[in-house]
DNA sequence: TTAGCAGTTTATAATGATTCTAAAAAAGTG
DNA sequence: CACTTTTTTAGAATCATTATAAACTGCTAA
């Protein structure tokens, strides 16, 4: 599997669990934005074996420490992760309601206009 | 009071409780971003009466539908909340370690470069 | 002014996402 | 295999938020 290298050299142990997550997460062709439960239903269509929802919380977490994923900063009773951990922005398409991603690349840079002083702007962190 | 009306004209009856609030939250110079606990604290410092937790809660989502107030995208186990209501963007000061408000005219237009048919751009919200 | 309705407040319970716990299972090591 | 460390797991605990329903308040028509 291509996945058990990654999760060794993080200091992962690549245990069963953990594969069948790699599958579901990182096996696809786009970004994937999702929940924990999002998460836990589509592990469920991928495999027979069950994994403890404990489980998938441990894993989304320690992957998220590893940089594997990012949290996604909206407003919502459950918590969004997202498999594009590149410093992006989101755009909300009304029409089809769901989150789509823009690279800095893609938006063009942010000027900020407002007077600050060089040291003010260099700790500002656009959100 | 110079509340009164305006929670008339909203179809809000002027309560205690509501003007009370509308002291704490409007009634200051700078934008005022907030959880509800942070809410309570301040209504505490400010008067003498108590507000039951309840009526926070009912109050601040009260005054979000009518548009004084407004939800903050943000990542974090309590609901932020924000007085200033116009469409404008965070940036979070590293240093201070607090969000900092910067109007649309002080960011410049966000130019989205990708190729998008018109419809797709128009229908996208930015986050 | 007052009766009565509708809107509001309140204490408390319920909900639900997330985290914690601790015991069992699995993985790494030699 | 023997041993240690990490991981999984079911279930309990936590905590922000919402629901409930009874008491209270504001409004207004008569
Ligand atoms: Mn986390
Ligand atoms: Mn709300
Ligand atoms: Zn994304
Ligand atoms: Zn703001």
């Amino acid at each position: 599997m291509k996945y058990i290298e990654k999760l060794r050299k993080s200091g992962l142990r690549p245990t069963k669990q953990r594969l069948q997550i790699c599958e579901v997460l990182f096996n696809r062709e786009k970004t994937f934005h999702f929940t924990i439960n999002e998460l836990e239903q589509k592990i469920k269509n991928h495999t027979s074996s069950k994994i403890s929802l404990a489980t998938v919380y441990n894993t989304v977490h320690a992957f998220e420490k590893k940089g594997y994923l990012k949290q996604i900063p909206i407003n919502s009773s459950e918590t969004y992760f997202d498999t594009n951990v590149t410093d992006h922005h989101h755009f909300y398409d009304l029409k089809e309601e769901k989150l789509i991603d823009l690279e800095n690349s893609d938006v063009g840079p942010i000027n900020i206009l407002k007077k600050l002083t060089e040291k003010r702007l260099n700790q500002l962190k656009f959100l």
